[in-house]
Order: structure tokens, then sequence, then C-alpha cells
DNA sequence: CGTTTTTACATAACATGTTCATTATTGCCC
DNA sequence: GGGCAATAATGAACATGTTATGTAAAAACG
């Protein structure tokens, strides 16, 4: 399953790929998702915008950064996911008179009732995963992950001393611009 | 820092969001990578197009459709970021000679370069969480990770009866397009 | 009070996810 | 061997992830 041929011995041993830790967190994940996303799709909503929807459903309202930090969404995808909610007439924001930067987001009657038709389908599927996985290997599984995440937020940060930076090697190769919004300079 | 004014009961009573399965499965990721993105950052490479220099690391070459089963990468994105990576001088894309609809892929000697050069953060930084976490921990975490994936492919496919069709009253809120790409009808 | 810094949110720009469509080529069937 | 379904890969279009910037307003500070 490795390199076939021994054309001698290979520089640095990478981990089995498909072993790895991000992946194998990020295929269980598909794995789970797959099944919500055929029902998710009948309503013509994509994973975020459920996940936005679920969240407001518990509260009357709310400011869009702790709806940012409950949704586990980056603020400018959930901006964008607020205006397109919002033209479907399924939230609404309304700013907040004593701090005018903020926003408090809500949903709507109608959004409520589009929930309402969800949440059967969506908690179905998860009972059924839950069923054929085991409660108690689903808390286990659950427990874990929770550790897992708060032991690597308790690590120490990163620091890339100057030497990592030295590469002149990749200055051709890797001298493409950086990702994200180019930089002003 | 909740909302304050208790408002009352709701309708239907989600399972707490942020405990569930998605979600802990994808913040357990999220931890996970922002622990590699800052080192992939330094050589202007995104988390997916390491997953395809990884894996073109181990095989002298290898078929896209493989390569993206392998990576697990869709089609179309593995196509774009061949094409980018392929622009960089880092991967060299061949055709086959006996069927000209495949190509082989595989990496140059500038993407070894760049590999070699990523391989051993990408290997420290792996071998902290696992110190972190615990060796033990980490293998149960995959096995259960495993197993999940295993038990959710089992479960029967989803089928929609013509019911979960009717929903007259979201025939507004949801009637945007759908997403992707739109039909040609 | 006015200046500076911080905060909340939005926008910009590129890369990828996701879906459907298209193109080219192969293989099959007659 | 000519029509035709199946396959490999790419293209198109919209939504989101990711990073950097912009803008307005509030807070901190003098």
């Amino acid at each position: 399953m490795d390199t076939p041929a021994g054309n001698g011995k290979m520089k640095v041993r990478l981990r089995s790929f498909s072993n790895s830790l991000p992946m194998s967190l990020l295929k269980a994940r598909e794995s789970v998702m797959q099944r919500f996303r055929s029902s998710l799709r009948l309503f013509n909503i994509t994973e975020q915008q459920w996940r936005v929807l679920r969240a407001l459903s518990s509260v009357e309202s709310i400011e869009v950064t702790v709806l940012a930090k409950a949704t586990f969404l980056l603020a400018p995808s959930l901006s964008r996911i607020l205006k397109d909610l919002e033209e479907r007439h399924l939230v609404i924001k309304t700013p907040v008179p004593s701090d005018l930067r903020r926003s408090l987001v809500s949903v709507t009657p109608d959004g409520l009732k589009l929930i309402d038709a969800v949440a059967p389908h969506s908690e179905r599927i998860y009972s059924e995963i839950t069923q054929a996985f085991g409660e108690e290997k689903m808390k286990l599984l659950q427990d874990l992950l929770k550790e897992l995440e708060t032991d690597i937020n308790n690590l120490p940060a990163i620091v890339h001393d100057a030497a990592d930076r030295q590469m002149p090697e990749f200055s051709q190769t890797t001298a493409g611009l950086p990702r994200g919004r180019p930089r002003k300079s």
C-alpha cells in the first residue's frame, strides 16, 4: 500500500494519510452530514443556514457576534447568510438603539414555520444515527471530542521563529500571492 | 451573557445546539486544523493543497479520480487545485495514452522539496497533539470515528416520500432558486 | 471635550464545497 | 462500424471558508 517501487528511502516518513486525525474527523462528519443534507435540500436551505435558524429558534433575539459564536460561523459568512435569510423573510435584524454598532437578529413567523417543518426530519435522522451507533458510544465520542478540543486549546500558541521563514528554495514555487484578500501595501 | 428576559415556551424542543454531533465534530476538527494552518500558511499552501501533495508523496503517480477519493476532495475542487498546483510547478499531469480521458498526476522535484520542508512542521504539530491528548485516547477516538462512519454508511438510504415535498407554506420563503448551478429547464 | 483605541459589523477577494451541465473518449450493442 | 450509454474530467454558478480591509460607533484616555 506504500510506495511500491523501492526507489530508495524516502526522506520524511509521513503518517499514513487517511489515518490522520483531521481526515478521520472530516470523514466522520461528512458521513453524518450526508444524512442531513438531502432533507435540508428539500427546503432549500444549507447546513449553515439551518445552523443559524436552529440557534435562533431557542432565543427571542440575539446579537450577531453572539450568534456567530453559537453557530461557529465566521463573521463574514454569517453576514452573508443573514443577508440572504433576511431577503427570504426568514429572519429579521433590528439595530440596538443603545449601541448603533450592534444588531439583534430574530426569526420571523415564516422562519418559525420553516423550523417547525424541518425539525422533525432533523430529529429523526439524529435518532437513527444515535441508535445505529449506540447511545453509550455516542456519549463517549462526544466526551472525547470535547476533551480533545480542550487539550488542544490549552496547548501553547505556536510561534514561528525566523528560521521557519527562510525558505529560499520556495521563493518561486510558493511565491503566488497570499490567499484571502490581497494586501493593500 | 444570554438573553436576559425569559420569554416563554417553544414549540419544538430541539437538541441542545452546540452539543449536536455535527457541531462537536466540526469544533474538534477546527481545533486541530488551527494548529496546522499557521504552518501551512508559511508556505502559502492551503489545507486541501497539502492533502493533495501529501497523497502524492507516497506514490509515483496516481489517477485523478483515485486521488480524489484518497484526499476526500470532490472532483471539481480537485480539478481547480491541480490546475493551481500545476501552474506553480509543484505537480505535473500527464495523459494516459491508452485512455485519453484519464490523467496521471505526480509531484515534481519542486513539489517534493516543498513536501520535505512542510513535513517536519506537520509531524511536530501532530506529535504535540497526540502527546497532549494521549496516545490511547487518540487511538480510541480514531476507532470510534471509524465505527461511526461505518455504522452510518450501513444505514438504509433515505427516501423522501411525496408527503415530504408538500410544503405549500414555504413556496414563497424557500422558493429561492436551488443552490449550485442553476437548472437548465 | 477631543483624540486614540477598541469593538461590531460589513465588504472585498481568493479558495473550496456543492450541485448540475458539458465535453471528450471509451466501451457496448446491434 | 455506427449509434449510444457510461465514464473521466472540466466548467459554471452559487454558498461558504478564510484572511485582510473598511466603516461606523462606542469606549478609553488624555
